[in-house]
DNA sequence: AGTTCAACAGAAAATTTATTCTATTTTGAG
DNA sequence: CTCAAAATAGAATAAATTTTCTGTTGAACT
């Protein structure tokens, strides 16, 4: 005799039909991403936890997961069941089967990548990893305190921040610009949009300060706009690659940044954490 | 007293002191193998399959595990008691140690990178150049190359590719549009100059991609054009931060990529990396 | 060959774990 | 504001796990 309460069919999963429960942690994430705003108060809480904390879901007990996540052991496994699944033992199994898939590439990948030979996007992904941290570390060595001192101290006095690169320098300025200007002072970025790159020049204040960046084939515009700025009495804090950039001459502080290359394509990894630095330095210096 | 193996007292460590019992997986599996000979018949055969298949032994259950090995769950304490264990899920604990080691939490990699101390420019350098270095290994550990390879070769398939991201995100659609436009690929940076935002997404072709970047508070305007360009059957390759993000869902292939932070201030350098190995896979693929 | 003792298999017990159930709280609609 | 429905917490239950125990086997030594 089955009870007469309209017990249709289990708590139903989300959806009507769900023929295809996930089959793989990558497909999990994607349910859950994809029907997070329908989960109830302490559903997503789980969801939360279980992808900000993959590992100790997939090896941790039901009642140690609970204990972590602050929930009941049975959310755990109603969270399980909103998804298709019988139990909280099948969803975990997703998660450990992750644990095992990620083991085995990563000798046999490094050992690939060494020989240089292959162009696949993950070997490229590596090298590029690679002369990034590599890059990063040559930074921390070259960098003198002293000059970061005194770059961070001439943007502090500075009323109003101006930043101008172009072509591959420009992410930095991009950069610069939304760091210094989410943090409540005024910035000007010289986009030159409209060719007014000259007229946006004469905006720069007694008082202001620029922020410049160029490498390689330094673009005209952006050195002009240094020695001018410097002729004027003006502060200008550069940022190049090498010694002999045109900005080593026209700027109050210089700094030279050596950035990782593959194939001819110079990467910024370097010189988009030397701008965070002194943004930052800006932000919380006393 | 002929042999000094046989111990009264219970079965007893192998060796008459052993104070330290193994702490890790290295360690036990040096264990083992140092005490292999003097091992029995049964519980050889435990450390061999132990051994041969540590992913299986580190989440299967003792059940299962004896099974898989043929032996008796009870050899299977044995052999924990054998080392020196009080029973066989402290043994097994090493062995899922050994998977999460392969998979070090991004919050344990920042550990050393907290925001404590020194404020001054310098130090932040510092923290900057290990946070962003932490970053760039877990990307490199945590990308799927089935995901490059996928998103390589529907921005190769496109016939113009198609750029948003705005705010923090800005910098890496600026680069992106540096890099493919500097090697001759037709591409269209969508930067909304003039409010004309909604008018450059219908120039989005059928034979074209989107590449869409947002972090954090998702810009609605970038969503909703990942959202619209995904429904008319374009390819849209999607970096976002979290699995939770819209972007997940809205994406036919989308990379989480969790940037370092200090003081709340994000960094780019992994995102960075990830942009750049995407289109130089682009241009020197096979 | 007989004796002795560690190693063993298998069953039984103890413990832990996953799941179900129900009273209560929360949420949302009218 | 009231009520119905859904969601939840916590206890109760069921299932599974791990561990202990016991009689037996097999090998080494005399």
């Amino acid at each position: 005799m089955a009870k007469p309460i309209s017990q249709a069919a289990k708590p139903a999963p989300l959806e009507d039909a769900e023929p295809s429960l996930p089959a793989t942690y990558e497909e999990m994430v994607h349910a859950i991403s994809a029907s997070y705003d329908r989960l109830s108060k302490r559903l997503k809480q789980i969801a939360g936890y279980s992808l900000d904390h993959p590992n100790d879901f997939a090896i941790d007990t039901i009642a140690e997961t609970a204990r972590k996540a602050k929930v009941q052991p049975s959310a755990l496994i109603r969270f399980a069941q909103a998804f298709g699944f019988d139990g909280f033992s099948d969803v975990q199994r997703l998660f450990q089967q992750r644990l095992l898939e990620a083991r085995p590439s990563y000798e046999s990948r490094l050992a690939s990548v060494r020989d240089c030979g292959e162009n696949t996007p993950s070997a490229l992904l590596d090298r590029f990893v690679e002369g990034n941290m590599a890059a990063l570390e040559h930074l921390r060595q070259e960098i003198q305190p002293k000059k970061l001192d005194e770059a961070v101290r001439l943007l502090r006095q500075a009323d109003v921040i101006h930043i101008i690169a172009m072509r591959r320098a420009f992410p930095l300025a991009a950069y610069f610009f939304y760091l210094v200007t989410t943090m409540g002072r005024r910035a000007q970025l010289m986009d030159s949009v409209g060719g007014l790159g000259r007229e946006q020049q004469v905006l720069i204040g007694p008082n202001d300060a620029l922020f410049v960046a160029s490498f390689s084939s330094y673009t005209t515009e952006v050195v002009q706009a240094a020695e001018k700025t410097l002729r004027r009495g003006i502060p200008v804090i550069a940022l190049t690659d090498h010694p002999l950039s045109p900005l080593t001459t026209n700027s109050t502080v210089c700094f030279h940044v050596e950035d990782a290359a593959v194939h001819d394509f110079r990467s910024l990894g370097a010189s988009m954490c030397l701008v965070q630095s002194l943004v930052v330095g800006l932000a919380t210096g006393n």
